[in-house]
DNA sequence: GACCAGGCACATC
DNA sequence: GATGTGCATGGT
């Protein structure tokens, strides 16, 4: 790498300054966030998460005992609304039966083994099992998303076909395991994405990190 | 009206 | 193992 991660991230946040992530206020408003936000604009989620806190149903509990049908209306405006009413439920089946819906003893044992656990429940993946640990129970895991690769690809960090699995282990395998820096540094790609490493109309040319 | 957004599972080849 | 497709709302 001709410009070394760290590099890159000292840029970013001089540029940008701290992003304070998650924008949630208690690890399960982050889990469920983590799941609606699947390929959906932020303040999409947003709203449903506020019918959500509205309705003071944003607990394990109480959305688990929720019949799925009214839970997807109350999360209509995340998009996929019928798909991730069914993902929140098989996510909170595994909290419940597994942990009790105690956060606690989530972030008790094995981090390589619970990420397991977590990708074996049916809607979780790479990413939002990697959100979960990093920004709800605060280890210090990676995590890739599609801006992530894209301005590396774009940055010629890594190939633009490249895996999930890959893009992780530059981070990982190139920064010291922190995890308030991977937290600010996964956020601040997601800002730079959003400014300016677009899809279709990049503005690369006004890039803070040129 | 087209395009995009902090993915994932599943079908098909 | 790679590649394609459905899922869906709301902002630009």
């Amino acid at each position: 790498m001709a410009v070394t991660l760290i590099e890159i991230y000292k840029k970013l946040y001089d540029y940008f300054g701290p992003q304070h992530w998650w924008p949630a206020q208690t690890p399960f408003e982050v889990m469920v966030g983590a799941i609606l936000t699947q390929n959906t604009n932020w303040s999409n989620v947003e709203k449903a998460i506020q019918n959500l806190k509205r309705k003071k149903l944003l607990s394990a509990k109480k959305l688990y005992r929720l019949p799925e049908k009214k839970l997807a209306a109350l999360i209509r405006s995340a998009g996929y609304y019928n798909i991730k009413a069914n993902r929140l439920k098989n996510f909170l089946d595994f909290f419940i039966k597994k942990y009790k819906g105690d956060i606690r003893k989530l972030s008790k044992g094995n981090t390589r083994v619970f990420r397991e656990a977590l990708l074996s429940v049916k809607g979780i993946g790479a990413e939002t099992a990697d959100s979960i640990l990093l920004y709800a129970l605060n280890k210090p895991i990676f995590v890739v998303d599609a801006y992530t690769k894209r301005i590396l690809a774009r940055h010629k960090i890594v190939s633009p076909d490249a895996g999930y699995a890959e893009v992780q282990g530059i981070f990982m395998q190139n920064l010291k395991k922190d995890q308030k820096l991977f937290n600010e540094y996964h956020a601040l790609l997601v800002k730079l994405g959003k400014e300016f490493c677009l899809k279709n109309k990049p503005k690369c040319g006004l890039c803070p990190l040129k």
